[in-house]
DNA sequence: CCAGCCCCCTGTCGGC
DNA sequence: TGCCGACAGGGGGCTG
């Protein structure tokens, strides 16, 4: 559900808090949270470090310490925010990092599929991930050549990392609906001109999801707390059995590699 | 290269 | 009211 819009608000939203903080402590429920290296190195390592600057790469956030890089990954209900302790009703915090004003960096996840990182380099998790959408080098050209005669689904392409990176589900299907694609057309038979209203729409919808400060469909918080509002201008996602806010038609529903996917019908022809 | 399936987890919701 | 199965979907892994 954090794709690429909310971890950009989330990334944003930490800087002020976190830039110039030094790490003096950290506390973890459970081992399997932290992804590399193993528990005692990584609280071995990151005591003492200085997180210098924060960014985004894919739906990776991205904190450059002294020495290393500490990455987090929200996947599904992850949540981070900087407090002296965590609200009452918060039972999910996984991992703190004590910091060196009294504040904690708390990164809270109900299912646990959240995971955080730290590495020399980020290319130690990041590596394979394909190009940032928003890039300004991340043009129609390069976006065509990467699909480039596969014989897949665009849908199940668009949610490929490897492919383009910070797509995730929600902002696959409004992508598609505003090119006007339907999700299971294979890359093979896109038009040049499809494939330029797809790489146009990607970038219209990440940008106005990052304008609207997320999508909060359930769990996705801003590190205020706040819900972001993105959710409030979806064309299709969620909203199946209700009229295509074009044509009218019923927005259909239906599974592509295991994911819920809504398009509508008329605007989004099979062939 | 690709489709399909399982798994990781837990909260929420609809049906009975 | 309580129980139960379905569902949510990011990512990794495996099989055919």
């Amino acid at each position: 559900m954090p794709e690429l819009p909310e971890v950009e608000t989330v990334v944003r939203g930490l800087r002020q808090p976190l830039v110039g903080r030094r790490v003096e402590h950290v506390w973890y429920e459970r081992e399997k949270v932290i992804a590399i290296p193993g528990a005692e190195d990584f609280a071995a390592r990151i005591v003492g470090q200085t997180f210098q600057a924060i960014t985004r790469r894919a739906k990776y956030i991205v904190c450059q310490m002294d020495h290393d890089v500490f990455g987090v990954h929200l996947r599904m209900t992850g949540r981070l925010y900087v407090a002296v302790e965590s609200p009452a009703d918060d039972r999910w915090v996984r991992l703190r990092l004590g910091l060196d004003n009294g504040e904690s960096l708390h990164f809270s996840d109900a299912r646990r599929f959240g995971r955080v990182y730290l590495a020399p380099d980020v290319t130690a998790f990041t590596q394979g991930i394909g190009p940032e959408p928003l890039d300004d080098d991340f043009t129609a050209e390069v976006f065509a050549e990467r699909l480039r005669g596969r014989h897949r689904q665009i849908k199940a392409l668009l949610l490929d990392q490897s492919i383009i990176a910070g797509v995730g589900n929600i902002y696959a299907d409004e992508s598609l609906f505003l090119a006007q694609i339907h999700p299971l057309r294979t890359a093979d038979t896109l038009t040049g001109d499809e494939m330029s209203r797809l790489h146009e729409a990607v970038r219209h919808v990440l940008n106005q999801g990052i304008d609207h400060e997320g999508a909060s469909v359930n769990w996705y918080r801003k590190p205020d707390g706040e819900r972001g509002d993105s959710q409030e201008h979806f064309n299709v996602y969620d909203r199946s059995g209700q009229p295509c806010l074009r044509c009218g038609t019923a927005v259909l529903k239906i599974r592509v590699t295991q994911r819920g996917t809504h398009f509508c019908p008329n605007c989004q022809r099979e062939k």
